[in-house]
DNA sequence: CTTGGTAGTGTATTATTGACACTAAGAATT
DNA sequence: AATTCTTAGTGTCAATAATACACTACCAAG
């Protein structure tokens, strides 16, 4: 006995995939084509309704590698968002209406955010019919649809995620600076931290591996560079650490 | 353009109500009716396919409040659920017909958690037709669709939730001892906590009130009741807080 | 050879955690 | 009245973790 109101909805998921720049945290947006061939003014997270066989972390998968070309992840949900009017501003639905049947169904979306090294994957211009670009977080304006909240709920759960896991080391490079490991965490938690504390705590963790290398034709001392251990790492997450608190 | 493998699902929600008998966490479950009018034997979640003008948190009170009469409860989203085989169970789709003109479609569930004071409700044995009875979590066997993995992410939640945000008080009458809410984080997190570190760190955050009254006709040294401070706790919270790790 | 910029290091103070054992009070039983 | 049972309530010490803080080392560029 379906209820008389039941909602017959559609149901996608939304990626925010998140990059370092040894700066900043980036975002990677999509801008929408229009009818007329321009593109809209308004960026979107990338996202696709959800197909019959897959379940929804292979959505998030397949959106993630139809848009990068990477594969197999970390990729972690982070909420559903599901308010009835999510898609009714104005210049949501006209862009709606020119790439959907069913411009005036409900959609509700699965949000997923992952970490990806920004080095590896550098938008090309044109692909797939739309722009797509890595935005700094901090230069983020109005997005379609409910995407600024997904992508604020997103950033906190990022920061709860890397206090228990050190989620962090997807948006380096494989071989890395403890500089750039403390930017990244002080961009992630959006405070500064003590440098000398930092070094100290993330090392006594255990799971950093030097290697005997430094940095090339910098113009100042150069940093060693280290690489993630995750074979400590997993013994360390298995005898059951709480958290990585800074 | 729709991909033609789009889905065209329903979406649900279903929620863990989780109630506290001053020794054990206590989930809400219901029995389904068969067609014969007998009993499932198989327990299940509260839940119902959301309506066209309510947004997901709106359908997760509304369940709530059908089956209890509680009403704007702490509610928090646990996560989406939707594998496209979690309501293939042979007993879970003997029911799904009995019930559902639509017993094919597949169904998206987005999980809800909250926490009830369990003498806030006492189940009526014919509500709604159904079985509605408090089961401990330990004695908890297989549930209907995917529930058990829905139960388990809540719990999960709620430990990690409560590490950040003193949400156990909603588990407790107004006024408690703190014996009652050492027993209520241990059954939380489910491991013991020394006495007398539980009770320093918990009064040193402040927001316990005690009142001048003590427990009566107890066979035993009667203990003080505290009430829970939401004005010092709101303080608290807007300083910042990071957590209450125990 | 000076300048600018980042890398890298140690210590002292304070706060927090964790382990641990006995007395106090009431009710029930004898 | 005394005993027993049960939970309430309390303090200290040691180990660990958190915080605040300033200088030298190294490289490239001018």
């Amino acid at each position: 006995m379906p209820h008389r109101h039941d909602l017959n909805p559609r149901v996608s998921v939304d990626n925010v995939i998140l990059g370092f720049d040894d700066e900043n945290l980036n975002v990677l947006l999509i801008g929408r084509s229009l009818a007329d061939g321009k593109m809209d003014d308004v960026l979107a997270l990338p996202g696709d309704l959800i197909y019959e066989n897959e379940n929804l972390d292979m959505a998030a998968q397949r959106v993630l590698h139809e848009l990068t070309g990477l594969t197999n992840l970390f990729l972690q949900q982070a909420g559903a968002f599901g308010d009835p009017d999510r898609l009714s501003k104005p210049k949501d639905r006209a862009w709606l209406k020119t790439v959907r049947q069913e411009p005036e169904v409900r959609v509700i979306t699965i949000a997923y955010f992952t970490l990806i090294n920004m080095h590896e994957f550098a938008p090309q211009p044109a692909s797939f019919a739309q722009s797509v670009q890595w935005v700094p977080i901090q230069d983020i304006g109005d997005l379609a649809f409910d995407h600024n909240q997904i992508l604020k709920t997103c950033l906190s759960r990022l920061q709860e995620t890397i206090a228990i896991k050190p989620v962090g080391f997807n948006l380096l490079p494989t071989k890395f600076t403890l500089g750039q490991l403390h930017k990244l965490y002080e961009a992630i938690l959006e405070k500064p931290l003590d440098k000398r504390n930092f070094r100290r705590k993330i090392q006594k963790l255990g799971i950093l591996t030097h290697l005997d290398e430094k940095q090339a034709g910098v113009p100042h001392k150069p940093s060693r560079f280290y690489k993630f251990n995750e074979i400590k790492y997993r013994e360390l997450a298995e005898t059951g650490f709480d958290n990585f608190g800074f």
